[in-house]
DNA sequence: ACATAAGTATACTAATCCAGTATAATTAAA
DNA sequence: TTTAATTATACTGGATTAGTATACTTATGT
């Protein structure tokens, strides 16, 4: 029950661009010996982070990354789904079919672990980076 | 972000025992039928829930397992623990040194994701056996 | 134009974890 | 002492995770 390493790596680095303001490019090599991220691995989970608009990248000489929005408009859930896909908690909550024989309506397990799912994804939501920021 | 197969095995298996009532034996054959998990898979969780007192197991003929107390004393918390050992989330909140550089202490990432490992463990404590038995 | 310094695309790999299986030993009841 | 159960230990195939490699594309400055 955890977190992969890439949404850890996300999170600090998505914060360390919010520090430096939206719209501010810093490239990956400042950012990788930063936050003591591997640089390519880095990269990797900044493409994703591009493709969900959560930050922006600029290629060629000069290029990099800035945050695509405001801070507070980002939170914990929206980078973890960015990097890891959705919140799925346990295979019948996705695939009904897994689920014990008498089916996903009438199993009480079901339904505690659509609970669980529910308030992880509350919880992380709970946390915009503009929150994190301040301290 | 999930729990494991076995976690989910052991929840089916141990509210079939709870079905039962506490110290009443069924061996691995019948419940790995009841609960379509395989049956060898089966043994090696129960072997965990057993070394945690959720279980218990009897050896030899009319061998089998049985609850080894009130449904209303197990949480779906003890059985993950379990089965997979402690909620991590992350690995920084059980290597400090693999927290960024300013450390723990300073890291609001590693308190919001203190503050997701409490919710969640406390929302697994909340649903215990003999809430799910009542349907 | 062209050199340079950035990201992109795609593929690969090593290590770890997950899910499940196999074998031999041990135990308890009839 | 046979039989039917669990236990201990080890193994295995597949998926996932974490990270690396190579070749390519893009943008800037000279």
């Amino acid at each position: 029950m955890k977190l992969s390493q890439a949404s850890d790596y996300a999170f600090r680095s998505v914060l360390y661009l919010a520090r430096q303001g939206v719209g501010n490019r810093v490239d990956a090599q400042t950012i990788s010996e930063a936050e003591n991220v591997p640089k390519r691995f880095l990269l990797k989970i900044f493409r994703k982070l591009a493709q969900t608009d959560i930050i922006e990248s600029y290629r060629g000489k000069y290029g990099g990354y800035a945050l695509a929005k405001d801070p507070a408009e980002i939170t914990l859930l929206d980078v973890v789904e960015a990097v890891e896909g959705p919140i799925k908690i346990n295979r019948c909550l996705v695939e009904p079919e897994a689920c014990n024989k008498e089916g996903a309506d009438t199993c009480r397990i079901h339904a505690a672990l659509y609970d669980l799912r529910e308030t992880v994804t509350a919880k992380l939501e709970e946390y915009t980076f503009s929150d994190l920021l301040n301290r």
